[in-house]
DNA sequence: ATGTATACTGAACGGCCATTCAGGAGCTCT
DNA sequence: AGAGCTCCTGAATGGCCGTTCAGTATACAT
């Protein structure tokens, strides 16, 4: 847990990043960790020095990932000013919206081995529900405010970000799995429209 | 791809139901030929006298897993008399309604290792795709149906479609990973409410 | 200059498994 | 009664990779 420090941070981080590329390109089962050490520019051994087993290593470099992921999301929202700005871009940055494209990709990749491992291994399993909490934390903190700066109608937050979770976790494999980017428009159309119908706002005119 | 026939049908079938079974527990990379083997109660080489190699063994055994899965499907709707009803059950099905619960965790965890492979295999990827228009196409039939016969509202099928496979997705996935079934009653509440809202019909009883 | 840290590496070692081998048992056909 | 199949197996074989080992280099202390 105690993502122990082995003094040199630089390099632990060049590993880990490395170790993430390979990853989502290679699979978690697809991945040797001499792959990750000509990576990231060393040997496999200093790899196990830093982290004492590729499981270790695996296990870090998803939690690298995930910390990744919501500080680009959190950076990308940061400078909207209305609930429905944010909450709209949220779903654009999900639907595969060109500014993350490729980091999506990569992530959601990540995600699906961590599924993949959530369901036999008790601890990716907590990690896994931990990142679907956080996930919809963000979503029901964007509604509340709309609803406390009167944007939103006043349904119940709940039910409605489970369903907004679960719609979004459904268009992001289409995306990451699916033909060419060619459906962006229309998942990003079908996601606002139906945040739009349930929380009873407009549509902003595209946000970017 | 041409399930070549090797004679002994019973054998491979037995095998191929093995291999789903070790696949769901232990996941793709986890699989041992010799595990399949002993389940299917036999030796390793003989499992690969059927399918020549492990690769193929895999593949078979997701192609195999998914017709069963399709098959559960149409029979449990296939004694319904309205579209409306066949949505609704579609929806109960999948959000994990008791009937097929097992089941469907099972097949959950393969589509994950579907999902997986799929991203940098090509064979996989036409496979998952596959595998989803099929699906999307088994809601749009029921749609279309409905429409015709004036139970749902005119709306654009295709969308819908795509909203409703994704958001089912979504649920499923939440289901087989998430904490103990509580949420069945909701998750099936809100694709339920979902659908209703958007083809205009209201619930009818309890399907089960 | 000797000690003791960290940072690092090439070269084994060892286990695990897919795959192959060499053959055997039970058929049917002749 | 043996030729030639399908079906099956226990026992190698061989490669791959995580991990360990034994050691080097640098740096900073005493």
């Amino acid at each position: 847990m105690a993502t122990r420090p082995k003094i040199n941070r630089k390099r632990r981080q060049q590993i880990l990043e490395a170790a993430v590329e390979v990853i989502a390109a290679r699979g978690v089962c697809g991945t040797r960790i001499a792959d990750v050490a000509a990576l990231g520019g060393t040997s496999a051994p200093l790899v196990l020095y830093y982290f004492e087993s590729k499981d270790r290593l695996l296990t870090e470099a998803l939690a690298f990932a995930e910390d990744r992921f919501y500080l680009a999301i959190f950076a990308a929202l940061s400078n909207l000013e209305t609930a429905s700005e944010r909450l709209v871009h949220l779903i654009e940055l999900t639907c595969g919206h060109e500014s993350t494209a490729e980091l999506l990709r990569d992530d959601v990749a990540l995600w699906i081995e961590l599924w993949s491992r959530a369901i036999r291994d008790e601890a990716a399993g907590r990690k896994r529900a931990a990142l679907d909490r956080r996930w919809r934390r963000t979503i029901a903190d964007i509604v509340r405010e709309g609803q406390r700066t009167g944007e939103f109608a006043d349904i119940d937050v709940d039910s409605f970000c489970m369903l907004l979770a679960s719609l979004l976790d459904g268009m992001v494999l289409q995306h990451a799995l699916g033909d060419p980017e060619a459906e962006y428009e229309l998942a990003r159309g079908i996601c606002v429209g139906l945040a739009c119908r349930y929380l009873e706002f407009s549509v902003p005119e595209e946000t970017t």
